[in-house]
DNA sequence: TGAATGGATCGATCGCCATCGATATGGGAG
DNA sequence: CTCCCATATCGATGGCGATCGATCCATTCA
């Protein structure tokens, strides 16, 4: 099954070995780690997940509807998940639209992969 | 619904859509932040990938020696993995032995796939 | 039984993080 | 130009997290 549109470039810069594979070098090991603390928040993963299930992008202001939190603190998450290289973001307007940086969420997927337990994802 | 054998069992609960899929339920958020948070370290990712990449099990008595930190800093690093489901410990006399728990690093390897974009493992 | 060693726990410290109200910025609409 | 709306930034605050020395617990060995 080959590649579809809009996604494929990704698995092409690992980066590095799976962590079942071969011990992190300590440089990597801050650079992932970076990304996985971004993760580390209950809210950021929602937000990613609403941005990143969306179809193409997402505006801040749908975000901030799901969440009984301030605009400042969707605000700040959102900061995080940008500076941790997790998603884009882009000012049309008077809106801000963000989109998920597939690339390196398939760098984290893959580095957390077993091998022989094939990382399965959904919907064909 | 029974198991099979160990190596198969892992795919089978993905717990949750890949967050490039639907949104995550909150409650299910939280679950994975938990596990996301502990490896938002340096330190717990060199750790864990140590643990994962050694064949079957690993001696902290090893895991000390590759870093610079004092005994307790690297007991509370393992103790953090060990609540976040991420690893399993087992005490062999004097010596405790870490296994990585496969299952829930492949949870986490999967919400993050990216559609179209096999997660391979292993050889490149 | 007592000493020694591997690990975990405790208590303290210091820095970072999530949150908010207030304020700034950047674009439409009138 | 002026007002208003959508986001971002600032500053403060309360709480959590990473680290260490001291101490405790378990196991082996003399």
């Amino acid at each position: 099954m080959a590649k579809r549109t809009t996604v494929e470039v990704h698995q092409a810069e690992p980066c590095c070995a799976p962590v079942m594979t071969a011990p992190l070098q300590p440089e990597q090991a801050v650079d992932m780690a970076k990304m996985f603390k971004a993760l580390g928040d209950p809210i950021r993963l929602r937000i990613l997940s609403l941005i990143a299930s969306s179809q193409d992008e997402c505006c801040v202001c749908d975000l901030s509807s799901s969440f009984d939190l301030s605009a400042p603190t969707i605000s700040y998450h959102l900061k995080v998940l940008r500076e941790a290289d997790l998603v884009d973001s882009d000012r049309r307007g008077t809106w801000v639209y963000y989109r998920p940086r597939t690339e390196n969420l398939g760098r984290l997927s893959a580095i957390l992969a077993v091998p022989g337990v094939p990382a399965v994802v959904g919907c064909s």
